[in-house]
DNA sequence: AGCACGCCGACT
DNA sequence: GTCGGCGTGCTC
């Protein structure tokens, strides 16, 4: 073999250019492609960069070619199929190399110069330590932390990360991410009887004992009653419920622990089972799922995608269970990826139930060591090494040595797509080039399939698999589509319920049954307006109105999040008489609390469940029936499986519909028929009540038909016609600056060159819903590109124009990028 | 992305 | 006379 004298690194910067540098002799028995090197570049910075290639051929430029500092790791980090998709996600999505390699690598794989480093407090100094590395460790231990370059200084060093690597495997050291979130958020406080209590003489005494202190008897009686002497006896019960349950103070439980007749233990939540299902251990297929099962497999040779459709409620979950112990049998590995992690409690309890600790889950909130060791477990294999993977979208960039299958569960989700920083890519899709790489079979699986899945059916890219069935003789709901503007007329409305509506909650609330009802704005009231002159407050950073949140009795922006105080007058003519307009959630969960002053009413959404666990706390309450009314956004449409729904209620379809976007009929269907999803009790029909002013308008009619085929084709004839997707591709040019001048004018410039280059393809510039966020000003293009050969050589023009934009004088401060199918 | 270099205004 | 504002260009 040649000597190979050069390495072209990956560096983790939006940088489109390689960067090239020579291999020092005595490392080029051990340099190979993946493994992480540490280099100069620039005058000071060090980086922890990725070899990419070596090759025997000197660069050409002027410039002086510097030597690798150190190699961090005897083998690659990263797999070559991962290079392979690294390269389709440069091209695809328009970015870069270390774009990419930033958004893959847990932090902690990439030490950085300004990476900020701490002593471990739990590390115990060795007797036998190195001079250098007990010295930085000392003065670590003074100063609590520092950053790479004092710690290069104190060592006298052009670069420590070497060093730093080697305590940091040591265990000895924390970097910045870890100290943020070093406490894992997966415990949870529990109660537990105290040891001395082991007998019921001790227990009786304890209780004889609180005679006098009646709220403390109060509490360990009900903790008893709810544990040990509880019909399911249970070791513990979870401080939160045990407080709320029993409606007693969190210090009289205090003076309990501080007695010693309870205990307090921090349990991880991760493992708790919080379905009422009890055990589902793997069982046998039903008939409709086994057809969907021999189906799908039938495909896996084609190597073609699976779009698996199945209703709500149709059992795929068992599907996918019994392809994962499949592929586990064959010794390979899985990936499951979900839209949102913190939204599927559900499902994950329950692979974790059916696959235990051979299922790992990853997600970008988690904290660094618990990644990085995910991202070793995956790329080697280990006695013990996590087979099935659970993830959200990052989860599709891991370091797969030998994967079979992956499924996209939920594909429609537009949370897939990533919209900021760069890398803007939609997992769902890299999945399924991730899968041709393995050469692994990938399953899309939704009730709701997005346009651009069901497209690629119907054009035989895809195989459709269908389950049309709900499981355990559920049947679909009955869909009532009620007129709002007429019940207003007849003065019929109950504040926001339509009389259909109204009798259907008090139906259900009269059986001991649940309601959701759904409204996709979280607040009071979406804006307040001026009676008498018609002004509207809006945000001083963002161009929009701010939200009026009761609760807290202030206006905030859901952009920016700026909030201020309730404006006492009208801001232009100081007239008093300030109205709300129309309404979110907060108000729906009011007004319904004087309808229905008996029930017991909750609401989901961003701001109720921001709090740690809140959002689990509330599907607890949910399932164990201590709510009767769930008001929410779109939360509650998210994989949730309820019992005892027996009514859903969309109070306002119409802002669905009327949302100015190409895809707003996709979504309104999508959105309507998940909430649809949730109605519906073992043997007996659900009902959902769509309100509208739009009886009659063609989407909700499809939807109330459960016709999705016909809903499809119309629109598919309106994509066509107008050039959207499918059938061509979006790249969304967006344009920023703080300047609202500048900004107009580079937007002007960008649009007449992108027409001369693709002529009436161009849409915009056109400020987005929202122009200025932050005081951001916004502008965005919009290329709409033939689905052919020509698709990447467009869009490298398009990404020419970006950065010739950019480095026009007087674009100082302009941010410009491309957004590949946006969303 | 940083960060050094460089060219014009307000200060001891 | 200098300090410092940020616009521009470079990093193997």
């Amino acid at each position: 073999m040649t000597e190979q004298l050069f390495a072209d690194v990956i560096l983790p910067l939006p940088l489109g250019d390689m960067f090239t540098y020579r291999i020092p002799a005595d490392f080029q028995a051990n340099i190979k492609v993946g493994v992480r090197v540490i280099v100069q570049f620039g005058a000071r910075k060090f980086f922890s960069a990725l070899v990419y290639k070596l090759h025997n051929n000197m660069p050409v430029g002027s410039f002086d070619i510097k030597d690798i500092d150190a190699i961090l790791d005897p083998e690659p980090i990263i797999t070559p199929a991962q290079i392979i998709l690294w390269e389709w996600m440069v091209d695809y999505y328009c970015c870069t190399m270390g774009e990419v390699y930033k958004a893959a690598l847990p932090s902690a794989l990439k030490l950085e110069s300004q990476t900020k480093v701490s002593f471990n407090p739990n590390f115990n100094m060795p007797v036998d330590m190195p001079g250098e590395e007990e010295a930085l460790l000392l003065m670590l231990q003074g100063h609590g932390q520092a950053n790479i370059q004092s710690i290069n200084k104190f060592l006298g060093k052009k670069s420590a990360l070497s060093t730093l690597k080697i305590l940091l495997e040591k265990n000895a050291v924390l970097i910045e991410e870890k100290l943020a979130d070093s406490y894992s958020a997966k415990v949870q406080p529990f109660i537990f009887l105290h040891p001395k209590l082991a007998n019921d003489n001790a227990i009786r005494e304890a209780l004889e004992s609180l005679k006098k202190a009646k709220k403390q008897q109060q509490l360990l009686e009900f903790f008893l009653a709810e544990t040990l002497y509880h019909e399911e006896k249970r070791p513990n019960i979870a401080k939160k419920e045990l407080l709320e349950q029993s409606g007693i103070s969190d210090t009289v439980l205090r003076t309990l622990l501080e007695k010693e007749f309870l205990h307090l233990q921090e349990i991880e939540v991760g493992r708790l089972d919080f379905s009422s299902d009890g055990e589902q251990k793997i069982f046998d297929l039903n008939e409709a799922q086994n057809k969907a099962f021999s189906e799908i497999k039938q495909y896996q040779p084609t190597g073609k995608p699976v779009l698996l459709h199945g209703v709500t409620a149709s059992g795929k979950t068992e599907v996918y269970i019994k392809l994962i112990e499949e592929q586990l049998a064959l010794g390979k590995q899985v990936l499951y990826l979900v839209p949102e992690i913190g939204l599927t409690t559900q499902l994950i309890n329950r692979l974790k139930r059916a696959f235990g600790d051979k299922a790992g889950i990853y997600h970008s909130r988690f904290n660094d060591s618990e990644r990085v060791e995910i991202w070793l477990n995956t790329l080697h294999e280990r006695e013990k090494s996590f087979e099935i993977i659970i993830g959200a979208r990052s989860a599709a960039l891991l370091p797969f040595r030998n994967l079979g299958l992956i499924i996209v569960d939920e594909e429609h989700e537009n949370s897939y797509k990533q919209f900021d920083p760069s890398p803007r890519y939609n997992a769902r899709d890299v999945a399924v080039v991730l899968a041709q790489i393995h050469r692994a079979q990938v399953i899309l699986g939704t009730a709701t399939p997005s346009f651009e899945s069901y497209f690629n059916v119907k054009t035989n890219k895809y195989a459709l698999v269908e389950m049309k069935e709900r499981f355990q003789n559920i049947s679909l709901p009955e869909m009532v589509i009620a007129d709002v503007r007429e019940a207003t007329k007849r003065k019929q409305m109950k504040s926001l319920l339509t009389p259909d509506l109204y009798d259907s909650i008090e139906t259900a609330l009269k059986n001991e049954e649940q309601v959701i009802l759904f409204q996709n704005r979280r607040g009071f009231a979406p804006y307040l307006q001026c009676g008498t002159c018609g002004w509207i407050p809006k945000c001083k950073n963002c161009d929009v109105s701010l939200t009026y949140h009761k609760h807290l009795s202030a206006l905030v922006c859901h952009y920016c999040g700026h909030t201020q105080s309730l404006p006492d007058g009208c801001g232009e003519c100081h007239s008093e008489d300030i109205k709300t307009r129309g309404f979110g959630t907060e108000k729906i969960e009011e007004e319904l609390s004087l309808i229905f002053p008996e029930a017991r009413i909750a609401r989901m959404d961003m701001d109720s469940t921001r709090a740690k666990k809140a959002y689990e706390r509330l599907i607890y309450q949910f399932e164990s029936k201590q709510i009767d009314i769930l008001v929410g956004t779109q939360m509650v449409t998210k994989g949730l499986d309820f019992d005892h729904v027996s009514v859903v209620g969309i109070l306002n379809a119409d802002q669905l519909l009327n949302y100015p976007d190409f895809r707003s009929f996709e979504r309104s269907y999508q959105l309507i028929a998940q909430v649809s999803g949730r109605a519906g009790r073992k043997n007996k029909q659900g009902k959902v009540i769509i309100q509208t002013t739009q009886p009659k308008h063609p989407v909700l009619l499809e939807v109330a038909e459960h016709n999705f085929i016909q809903l499809f084709n119309r629109q598919m004839s309106e994509r066509q016609l107008f050039k959207y997707p499918p059938y061509f591709r979006l790249v969304k040019v967006v344009l920023k600056h703080k300047n609202r001048d500048r900004l107009n004018l580079a937007a002007n410039q960008m649009a007449a060159k992108l027409r001369k280059l693709f002529g009436f393809n161009i849409l915009g510039p056109e400020y987005p819903l929202v122009g200025r966020i932050q005081s951001w000003y916004q502008k965005e293009i919009w290329v709409k590109l033939e689905r052919d050969q020509k698709l990447m050589s467009s869009k490298k023009k398009i990404l020419e124009e970006i950065k010739s934009i950019k480095t026009q004088p007087n674009n100082a401060g302009l941010v410009a990028y491309a957004d590949v199918d946006p969303m």
